[in-house]
DNA sequence: AACACTTGACTTGTATGGTAGTAGGTTAGT
DNA sequence: ACTAACCTACTACCATACAAGTCAAGTGTT
């Protein structure tokens, strides 16, 4: 007998709807839940001992970030992967956070460069195949940033391309080429703490194009993840 | 006796959920219902004919574009307009599409630029007054911008940011300087024309922080739409 | 054998009842 | 007159039942 009746598994206090979210976007993001996997708000419903309304209205959620794919009548499916919609998000993630380190290289306040600082040390620490330790560390990197810019709604966005290029990060077999990420980070901060606005850019632009360096071995080593309509 | 039994609002072949998005959308962007107001699930059910279900769902995706705000077990209300946010948001669009113009630029198409051109003419033939007729054309323009870098998400991102822009446009009391905007417009074709990114890339700059210039003016002339937690 | 049809087990979409929480006005008590 | 408790009328949230569409397996017919 393994669970006839599953455990309450969302907490009290809030509501169930964002926390069936957030639990489905975190196992979609970590390739747990593989791209063409098919859902069912009723399965989830059952396996989180919740009814269905929740379900429904996260899976809403995460279709308008991308995450799922509703069909009426025909089933919800974790949206495959494709080469160019992640390098369309890429787009977007770069722009912005372009201008974002522009914004700060312009006024950089000495708090801020060493907290960047203090969270390299951190991000050297880490071993290198742990992908969610120095994951969690580089979106804390790049969320200081953007505070530091003051620009929150921008960052919001950020964390909906992020979820996109992360779920790749996660199917990457090797690893992440830590060494060279942080080396990147480094450039960024030195570019911050000179005042040099087109350098910082130059190289947080750099940064992003080279965290996608593993797409295409990834698109061609597991082909069913990939959407092949492209 | 007006309408004691409203009649059906919505059409039928699709869900009226995203129908009911799209309706409320369209009247928070055009200032019909004013920054503030009060909305409720019941209410906007019955006037729509349909149950509360599929306008929570729809209440549910306008408060992830920020338009209006629920407070569980309180209400629902149209979010105010904040200068802060407005220009946060004004930020993001700019970064995005600054550095789809240099794409254009970078490799500008004859047709596109034809029918970039083409679209200018017809911005000059619109009155001055027809905020609903401009903002049409200015959508469209943008959008065909984002069409020929290729960047489909990128101009997702666009509508959004876009709508809340267009909030503010809309409660502008003058005319929005239209003559000037239509200028900077052909500048902007001029430089993706001669295929130089950086004057495009200036051009779209400009035209976008154009286009927020009566937004302290407002916010003083009418406080009561404005968060007043700044 | 091949094709058209039916049937049934799914799917998401919609409607509705009930629950818990909030807010404001009213009434009872001091 | 002032305060505190209550009470009513809301709100969004959740659960459940029903409706409508899809798809595949199976069956009967040609």
């Amino acid at each position: 007998m393994q669970n006839a009746r599953p455990a309450k598994v969302v907490a009290m206090g809030e509501s169930v709807g964002p926390q069936v979210y957030r639990i489905l976007r975190e196992r979609i993001i970590q390739a747990e839940l593989l791209p063409g996997e098919r859902l069912s708000e009723s399965d989830a419903a059952k396996s989180l001992s919740v009814s269905r309304q929740p379900v429904r209205e996260a899976f809403i959620k995460l279709s308008e970030e991308g995450l799922v794919q509703v069909l009426p009548q025909r089933g919800t499916f974790v949206t495959k992967i494709s080469v160019a919609s992640v390098m369309d998000v890429r787009f977007v993630r770069e722009a912005i956070e372009a201008d974002i380190v522009r914004v700060v290289a312009g006024d950089p306040a000495a708090e801020t460069v060493a907290e960047l600082r203090r969270q390299l040390a951190e991000q050297r620490k880490v071993s290198h195949d742990d992908r969610t330790g120095f994951l969690r560390l580089d979106e804390l990197f790049h969320h200081t940033l953007a505070a530091a810019a003051g620009k929150s709604y921008a960052w919001s966005v950020i964390e909906s391309v992020k979820a996109q290029m992360d779920r790749v990060r996660f199917l990457s077999v090797d690893d992440l080429h830590i060494g060279r990420l942080i080396e990147q980070h480094e450039k960024i901060i030195d570019g911050i703490a000179a005042g040099d606005k087109t350098a910082a850019e130059e190289a947080i632009r750099l940064h992003l194009r080279e965290i996608l360096t593993s797409l295409p071995e990834i698109a061609r080593s597991r082909a069913e993840l990939f959407d092949d309509t492209e």
